[in-house]
This record gives C-alpha cells, structure tokens and sequence, in this order.
DNA sequence: AATGGGACCTGCGCGC
DNA sequence: TGCGCGCAGGTCCCAT
C-alpha cells in the first residue's frame, strides 16, 4: 500500500540511480500490469530513451523521457520498484546502459504502468485533489465546509486530497483525535487546523524515515521503510491505546478497515 | 448527487 | 498435514 510517503521515497532513491541512464531493453514478462499502450509499443516507446527527470503526483510516480513521453506509474497495493534488479518476480524489468537492472514487481497485478505522451492529460492525475502540502489552514477549511461524507471516506478521496492511503488515514486521524465517522463539516475550526497540521506532519516523518513498510513496500534497495515503529494505532486491533490503554476498535468504514480509540477520537 | 458495495488479483495466515 | 476461506487495500464501475 503505497501511499504518499513511500512513493515519495522511491521518488528520491530512483532519481539518484536512473537520471540521464538510456533504457536499453525493456522486457515484458506479464502484459497485464501494462495498460497503454500494448505491450510491443510500450516496450519500443521505451528502448533507447534517456530519463530526463523523475516526478511524483500524488502516489503516481513519473518518468519523463527524452523523446517528450513519460512513464507513468502507480504501484496501487503491491507495486515494488527493485534495483538493482534481475530477480524471478518481475513483471517488467527495464535494463540500462550500465548493464543494470530495474524490476518492476507486483504480485497482486493491481499496478499500472502507461507510456503516455502527455502525462499532465492523463485523467487520473487531471482530477486529483491538491497534494497535501500545499494546502493551507484557511484553504482547508473552504474545503470541508460543505462535504457531509466520513472524514475518513474523505481524506482518501483522491480527487479531494491527494496522497493519503488508508494506513495515514487512521494515523493522522488519530493524532488529530478526531473519530474517523464524524461527518467532515461537523468539524470545529480548530479540529480542522489540527487535523491538517498532523496530516502534514505524520507524511513529513514518514518521509523522513523512508515510509511504511507493511505488506509488499520497500525502498528501492530492498530495504524497508522504518515509520512503523511510530504507527499508533494502524493494525493495533484490539491491542491498548498508547495513550489511554483504552482496546483499539477495528471497524469498516467505505470497505476498508479502519482503527481508532474510541476513547481519545471524538 | 452522494454513497456503498463489488470487482480486479494473489499469497498468507487462520481454523478445522 | 492439508485444505479452504477470509483478508489485505487503491481505484474504477455500477447500482441505488
């Protein structure tokens, strides 16, 4: 699942190792994962380009390459970006100039890779909502006033706010403590500050410690991402509040599990 | 219009 | 030990 932070950082550790590499081959071991355009013209828009700059939307991550089009990627649940690669598990794996391998893994084949030649047009990214960071308090508030959906729902609608997946969901809810099924605009003022203020703290840590690893994420190297040790209460199901000692609910809210104390999240 | 649930997938962990 | 089932969650799509 990753979300923000952990693409941000793949962001980061794959700008050091691909910028100005040429791809030299590019093989498809599974077309699914691949959804436009078909496989052999994907893999010929990409032999012999050089990547020119590595950017991240939201929790898609894109390459631009030197013929103008871009390699769009969302990792969805499974998505892993390995290097230095060449391992069994690849669903596509791009070899550079070097000799050196990038795998492109995904066990569930949720992920999609697009070789776009406008990725700014493409629809996904055309509707999401502003990246967290750019939000300010005054902003923030405009945009709750008139939703009446969970704020939880809200917080992972991506054409709302863009980049929180549902482990930050119940993270940054929980520090704000505010209860996940609490209509967004029955937020007081200072909730909403609060809140923002812990959703943009929680992603600056998590960053900082190289996102979440949960599940399949890990860094470009293999090497997993340190925030869990600072996860309070994602998975602690039943377990005691670190603040009040009060059991973890788990509850299902938009078919997703969600986590909270019911005692501190009002 | 907004909300909810199923579909897309695979591997893991659990219970019997 | 082995098998079947539920579960994990990002996004789209459809029904209500």
């Amino acid at each position: 699942m990753p979300e923000l932070p952990e693409v941000e950082t793949i962001k980061r550790d794959l700008e050091k190792i691909i910028l100005g590499k040429k791809i030299i081959e590019v093989r498809v071991n599974n077309p699914r994962v691949i959804r436009e355009p078909q496989a052999l013209k994907f893999k010929q828009g990409l032999e012999g380009q050089t990547v020119k700059n590595v950017l991240r939307r939201a929790k898609v991550l894109i390459l631009e390459l030197s013929s103008g089009k871009s390699l769009v990627i969302h990792l969805k649940m499974t998505g892993q970006l390995v290097y230095p690669g060449g391992g069994d598990k690849s669903r596509v794996a791009f070899k550079f100039s070097d000799g050196k391998i990038l795998d492109f893994n995904d066990q569930r084949l949720f992920a999609e890779l697009r070789l776009l030649n406008d990725w700014r047009a493409f629809k996904f990214i055309r509707e999401l909502g502003p990246e967290p960071f750019e939000i300010t308090p005054e902003k923030f508030k405009v945009m709750l006033a008139s939703k009446k959906s969970k704020i939880k729902s809200l917080l992972l609608d991506q054409t709302f706010i863009s980049g929180i997946g549902n482990l930050y969901a119940a993270e940054v809810l929980f520090r704000a403590k505010i209860n996940p099924l609490r209509p967004a605009n029955s937020l007081s003022d200072k909730e909403k500050g609060l809140l923002l203020q812990q959703i943009q703290e929680v992603l600056k840590e998590a960053i900082k410690s190289g996102g979440s690893s949960i599940d399949d994420y890990v860094r470009l190297s293999g090497e997993k991402g340190d925030y869990v040790r600072h996860h309070r209460v994602y998975g602690r199901q039943a377990k005691p509040c670190l603040v009040c000692k009060t059991p973890i609910t788990r509850t299902v809210v938009g078919g997703r599990g969600t986590f909270f104390c019911s005692q501190c999240q009002k």
